[in-house]
DNA sequence: ATAAAAATTTAGACGACCCTAAATTTTTAG
DNA sequence: CTAAAAATTTAGGGTCGTCTAAATTTTTAT
């Protein structure tokens, strides 16, 4: 079947190619995956050959429908899985993106069904993120960024966009939790900070930079 | 660290070791491994390049202390998710071998602490094998051959000594289940088959191939 | 419009793990 | 006790995924 390491290519292809609307770029790739460009170079060449992206030398990449099906294949495993790491197994939600990235390569497709089921079919992982079904559909989700919400607003935390541990530990220190409904009271116009009133009244200072990197629904 | 292909080494030296005395050979780990005699020469150097194995040239191999640690370690790992798999999953115990010889390789020590503290801490795998202690010790369990039972003799069905897809059908299909209680009505002398009765009242047919390879105690 | 800068690819190489074929050592049988 | 058989190791090589350095193509800035 597919490598270990082709599984991570095509994982990171989605992802790029999602974040940048169109092609992804063989440095973005090599950021991404740690490596080198020369090494992406190599890789791209034999994915291409295998028909799971379309690549054109110095034109940069894009999937194919079955590079894409695959690509939601091993996401759908890797989001089950946190929700299991969390849910189940009790870390927190900073901790477990390093062991999903491991137990997402397991090749059992029977092992995927039946931890979903086990879960009871959950729609969203830990962050958030929608979860892609069985058949390889990366469910739309219609969030905007709270930093787009204007003054006045209630809205609801739905999910993040950075999965960092120091992001994520910094959400859970002012009290920002996923589901939690926040009102945007001020917006200042000079930084883009904004400060909202959560659920408990309390009120939380929010800088743009993380106000970019939540995601809400009215 | 440690590759998965090492690790995989290690746990099929712990294991022949243990079921036949003494050290074990090239040859036989060869097979075990499914790679050829001078792959495992290369490997054999590489191990104890690493100080987890004591090595003289034709001369067969043994783990080291360390070697021994990370052996049960991943033996620890594998029975984990093998109670994972069957108790909380719902596979059946002739359907998880595979499945665990890849999750045993997932590298967190902080999962297999919750893990297996999510299963209860269990003594036993699905199939009656111990789970190495958190400490790196193989519990003794002092069973014996239901080959080795005299007649007239009861005893409890405690582990499987064969983990084969085929083998396990077997048993299913004969109710011959871990913890049921057996007792030996008669031993054939020519075939030293067994006839014994279990606690429906049935009585059932067991081979001295299958007896040979079902543990029991008193 | 074109020269400099940036991005990308090619060339050549390396480590991990595997292989086959040949050489060497140990074991076994007569 | 020695010759044949068996087991093991060495030699040389292959694939995968990575690297550095050099060559090539595309983009950018003047």
């Amino acid at each position: 079947m597919h490598s270990f390491t082709e599984e991570n290519y095509l994982k990171t292809i989605y992802y790029l190619a999602n974040r940048r609307q169109g092609e992804v770029s063989t440095n973005a790739l090599a950021e991404m995956t740690a490596t080198k460009a020369a090494s992406v170079t190599d890789m791209l060449r034999k994915l291409a050959e295998k028909q799971l992206i379309h690549y054109k030398k110095y034109q940069g990449v894009r999937l194919t429908d079955e590079g894409e099906r695959l690509a939601l294949q091993i996401i759908r495993r890797h989001r089950l899985w946190e929700v299991f790491l969390v849910q189940k197994l009790g870390f927190g939600w900073d901790e477990v993106h390093e062991i999903a990235e491991e137990l997402e390569h397991i090749r059992s497709e029977e092992l995927v069904t039946r931890l979903d089921t086990y879960l009871g079919y959950p729609q969203f992982d830990p962050h958030g993120d929608p979860i892609p079904t069985p058949a390889g559909q990366m469910p739309e989700t219609g969030y905007r960024k709270l930093s787009e919400v204007e003054a006045g607003e209630g809205v609801c935390l739905m999910a993040v966009l950075e999965h960092s541990t120091e992001f994520l530990k910094h959400l859970d220190h002012s009290q920002l939790t996923l589901g939690c409904q926040v009102t945007v009271n001020e917006i200042n116009t000079f930084d883009k900070s904004v400060l909202v009133q959560i659920e408990s009244g309390r009120s939380v200072f929010i800088s743009h930079e993380v106000a970019r990197n939540l995601l809400v629904k009215n």
